[in-house]
DNA sequence: TACAATAAGTGTTACTTTTACACCATAGAA
DNA sequence: TTCTATGGTGTAAAAGTAACACTTATTGTA
C-alpha cells in the first residue's frame, strides 16, 4: 500500500514571496540583497523551504514573517515553478505567492537583518533563477485581481486620501485616470467612508481623509476600478 | 554549499487532471472511477507523481496523455495544493491542471482501460481527497480564462455551427444568453470564420459551420464573451 | 494684507456598450 | 400541403464609460 507511494522520487519544495509595498506615491517590491549563500550577493525574492509537518500556505506565511515580523497579511497563490533546472544547485519546486503589505507595519530590524530593500516594480534589478518569471506573473495577477476586489487597500494606511487612493491604482495599473471619474466610481461605493478628518501632508488646503468599511464591503461586496 | 539543501525534506510532488470535454450540449470531465489502490473504488481525478528527470508542467502533460492518448493540448494551472493531511497515505503536495479536449479526438481504449467515464460537471459524484475544491478553482480559472481567450474552441470540434457555440459558452457560464446579441458579438470577430459547409444533424435546415482561424486571431486578438 | 502657489474638489455631455425583445426562413417528415 | 423544429435576423432603450476645465481652500511670501 505504501509502496505505491515509495516507488517515486521526492523533492525539495520551496516557496518564494512577491512582496508589494506602496510608498511616496510609487509600488514596490521587497527584494533581498542575499547575504547569505547560494547566490550571495544577488538580487532574489525572500524564500524558504517547505518544513514537513508545516503546509505550503503556511509556509508562505511563515516565510513572511521572517522577513517583515507581520502576520494576517494578504497572501494569494501565484502558481507553482517547475522547470528541472531551474535552481542550478539542486532541483526544487517552488510555489511563489504574493503579498500586500502596509509599508508603515512591518519590522525595520528584521528587514535589515535580510539585508532586503524596497525596489520600485519598474526598476527591479536582474534577478536569479526564474524569480523575473515569479514578478511577471504576480503583477499580472495582483493587477486583475485588484480590479475586482478591494485587495488594494492593504497597500494603503488605515485612512488614506483619494488622491493616495488615486495614485495607487495608476500604479497597479500602469496608466493615468481621470481624477473625476474616479472619484465618482469611489462615490459609488458605500464602503469607502469619508471621515471627518483632514490631512494636510500633501496640501495646504487639506484634503480628506477616507476608509475602507470591510464589514460594509460584505454586505454588498461588488468593487469595479 | 549543498548543506544549504541537504537540511532541508523532501516531498512527493503529484499533478493532477481536471479534463473538460464539451458533448452533446454539455460540459463534462473526465473522472476515474478508480480501479487501483489506494481509495480503489472511490472516484477521483486523474494524477499522478512527478518524476526525477521532468518538470512538474511536462508530468501533467504526461499524465493527461497516459489517459487520454493525447499531445499539445491546452492545459493550465489551477493551484497547488499543499495541506499536510490532504492525502491520508502519506504527504503529497499536488498541483492542479485542467485540460480542455475535443471528445472526439481521444483514445476509447485508454479510457477504459483507466475506467474514466465523461460525467456532467453539474453532477459530480463524492470525490477522494481535496479533489473537489480542486474541480471548483479549475472551474471558475477556466470560466475566467474562456470569458476573454479563444480557449472554449479547444472543446468544440474543427467545425461548429453557431448554436453548438452558444450553448458551449452557456455551459461554461452556467447561464443563458440570447441568440441575437450572442451571434452579433460573434460576427465582430472576425477569426470566427463561416465556412460554406451546412451542418444538418440537429435541423432540417440546416445550419452554417463555423471555423476558429488562430493566425487571424493572432494578428488582432481581442476576444470577449 | 494681498497675492502667488499648490493640491483638492466638483458636473455635464457625447459616445460606446449592453440589454431586451419577436418574427420569418428553410427543409424534412407526416 | 401542412406541420414541426431549428436557424437566422435588426432595432431601440438603457446603462456605462470617457472626455473635458474651472473653482476652492489654505499657506507662505512679497
Amino acid at each position: 500500500m505504501t509502496a505505491y507511494y515509495k516507488i517515486n522520487p521526492k523533492f525539495y519544495v520551496s516557496v518564494d514571496c512577491i512582496i508589494f509595498g506602496f510608498d511616496e506615491g510609487e509600488l514596490k517590491l521587497l527584494l533581498l540583497k542575499r547575504n547569505f549563500e547560494p547566490a550571495k550577493g544577488e538580487w532574489s525574492l525572500m524564500g524558504g523551504f517547505v518544513q514537513e509537518e508545516e503546509s505550503v500556505d503556511d509556509a508562505a506565511k511563515r516565510v513572511l514573517r521572517e522577513l517583515t515580523g507581520l502576520d494576517h497579511v494578504f497572501m494569494e497563490q501565484v502558481g507553482t515553478f517547475g522547470n528541472t533546472k531551474r535552481d542550478p544547485g539542486e532541483r526544487v519546486i517552488s510555489i511563489a505567492y504574493y503579498a500586500l503589505i502596509n509599508v508603515n507595519e512591518y519590522d525595520r530590524k528584521l528587514v535589515e537583518k535580510h539585508n532586503a530593500y524596497w525596489i520600485n516594480i519598474n526598476e527591479i534589478p536582474e534577478l536569479i533563477f526564474d524569480h523575473p518569471e515569479m514578478i511577471v506573473k504576480a503583477r499580472e495577477l495582483m493587477k486583475s485581481q485588484a480590479s475586482d476586489n478591494p485587495i488594494g487597500f492593504n497597500l494603503l494606511p488605515e485612512l488614506f486620501t483619494l488622491t493616495q487612493m488615486q495614485s495607487l491604482y495608476e500604479a497597479i495599473y500602469g496608466e493615468q485616470m481621470d481624477k473625476r471619474n474616479f472619484r465618482k466610481r469611489v462615490a459609488t461605493m458605500d464602503f469607502i467612508e469619508k471621515t471627518d478628518l483632514i490631512d494636510k501632508t500633501n496640501s495646504k488646503r487639506g484634503a480628506c481623509l477616507y476608509k475602507f468599511n470591510d464589514k460594509a464591503y460584505r454586505k454588498d461586496p461588488k468593487f469595479k476600478l
